[in-house]
DNA sequence: TATAATTTTTAGGTTAGTCTAAATTTTTTA
DNA sequence: TAAAAAATTTAGACTAACCTAAAAATTATA
C-alpha cells in the first residue's frame, strides 16, 4: 500500500541490495560473494543463503560461483533506500546540526522507515537538496541518479586548482581528520608539490593555508 | 556507549515494555499474560516466552500465572521510547505536515532509532515541546513524565464548557472522524444537552457550531 | 468443595539470518 | 594440464520471535 513494490523487504535484504549496488560501481557488473561478505561483516556462507532468498525474490541475477548483479527492480529498490539515507543525512547536518562525520551512522538505521510519504515530504521540507554533506547526489523518487562525473585529488597534476565535490569515504575518523586539515565541501585545493616518492601531496587550501595531504587521503577526495 | 544501559533492546523487547507500560496504567500494577497478547497481536504462548527473556534481563518483574510488572530500569527504557515515539510525532505534524491521524504509524517505526544526541538535538530543534499532536506528555529525558490531570468529555455535566487538551485513542479512524467533526485541541467545547437514553451529548465547539457525539467518542476526548 | 472454565505455561516446531566445518567448483600455477 | 590454492556452496546448528497443541495452574461455579 504505502511502499510500491508488493512485498516489503527487512532491514537486512535492503541493506544487502545496497551493498550489491555500491560494488557494482567499483567492480563492474558482476559482485562477488566474498566482496559481499567483507562488506556486510558477514560469512561467505552466509551471503550464499541470503542471495538464494534474494534471487527468489526477483531482486538480483544470481549464478552459482559466479556472483551477483541486481535486476531492474533490485537497484530501483536499492536506490530508494539510498534516496532515504542521503535525504536524511541532509536533515541530520543542516537541521539538527550534526557534524558530517557524524550523519553516516544515524541514516544507516533512518534509511529503513518505511513511508512513501515521509521522505517526500522530507525531500520538501529541505528544499528538494541534489547532495549529501558528503557531496554524493541524491536519488530521485524513481530512483534516477544523476551519473556524476568526478575526479580525485590524487590525480591531478601538479600547479593545479579544483573545487572539492565529495568524499568516497564516510568513516568518522577520516572526515574527522578532514575536518583537522581544514579540507570541506566547495574549498579551492590547488595542488603544489607532489611528492614522487610516496604521492603525497602539498596543497593550499582557499588561497590561506598548506597542508599536506597522504596520497591514501587524496585517492578519497572529489574534486572538479 | 550511546544508549546508557548496557545491553541494546530490540524492537521488540522495546515495544513489550510500552505495552506493558501502557497497560499497567488501566490495569494498575499486575499485567496479565493475555492483555498482553491481545495488545502485541501475539498468541499468550509468545508471550510467556518474551516475558522470560525480558525477566531475564532484570526490565520486569515476572511470576509466573500472577503478571508481571516493570523494574524501574524496565520502565525507564519504555519511557525513553515513549519519548522519542512523541517528539517524532511533533517533527511529523509540526515540520512536515502532517495529520494528526497519520503520525503515529510512521513514529511506530521512528521511536526505535537509537541515538542518544539524535533525540536531544531533534527536542532542541522542536523547541522542547510538552506535548504531542495528540495532547499527550512528552517525558524528558531522564524518563520523567508530569503527571497529567484530565477528565474526560463524557464526564462533563450539560451546561459545562471546557477545552478540548487530548485524545485517549490514536487510530485514524477515531481523529479524522474528530477532524469531521470539527474538533481540535485547544478548541472550547460546550455541553448543551446529554441524552438520558445512549449518553450522546450535543455539544458546541467554539461557539460557532453544533455537533452531536457519541459516548463513545465523548470517552476518549480528554478536556480540562 | 469438587468440578468446570479460564488462563497460563510448556513442549515442540517454523523462519530469517547468522555461524563453522566440510564438500565442491573455479582459478592459478608449476 | 594436473595439482595446489582460492572461492563458493552445502550441511548442520544456533538464536530471536513467533506459532499450535497439550499440560498445568488458577479462578469461577454449581
Amino acid at each position: 500500500m504505502t511502499s510500491g513494490s508488493l512485498k516489503m523487504q527487512t532491514f537486512t535484504e535492503e541493506n544487502y541490495l545496497k551493498t550489491i549496488f555500491f560494488l557494482s560501481i567499483d567492480t563492474d557488473v558482476w559482485v562477488s560473494t566474498n566482496a559481499l561478505a567483507e562488506s556486510t561483516n558477514t560469512r561467505a556462507a552466509s551471503v550464499s543463503d541470503m542471495l538464494k532468498r534474494l534471487s527468489e525474490k526477483g531482486l538480483i541475477n544470481y549464478q552459482k560461483y559466479r556472483g551477483v548483479r541486481l535486476t531492474d527492480e533490485g537497484e530501483r529498490l536499492a536506490l530508494l533506500v539510498i534516496r532515504k539515507h542521503r535525504l536524511w543525512e541532509v536533515f541530520l547536518a543542516e537541521k539538527l546540526q550534526f557534524g558530517w562525520d557524524e550523519v553516516h551512522v544515524i541514516a544507516e538505521e533512518l534509511e529503513h522507515i518505511r513511508s512513501e510519504r515521509l521522505v517526500e515530504k522530507l525531500d520538501a521540507f529541505l528544499g528538494y537538496p541534489q547532495f549529501d554533506p558528503h557531496g554524493d547526489p541524491i536519488p530521485d523518487a524513481d530512483g534516477q541518479m544523476p551519473a556524476f562525473r568526478y575526479r580525485k585529488l590524487s590525480e591531478i597534476n601538479e600547479g593545479n586548482t579544483v573545487i572539492m565535490t565529495g568524499v568516497s569515504e564516510h568513516s568518522s575518523a577520516f572526515l574527522q581528520h578532514l575536518d583537522k586539515s581544514g579540507l570541506m565541501l566547495g574549498c579551492q585545493v590547488k595542488v603544489q608539490e607532489i611528492n614522487r616518492f610516496d604521492k603525497s601531496i602539498n596543497v593550499l587550501i582557499d588561497n590561506r593555508q598548506t597542508v599536506f595531504i597522504s596520497h591514501e587521503v587524496a585517492k578519497n577526495l572529489l574534486v572538479k
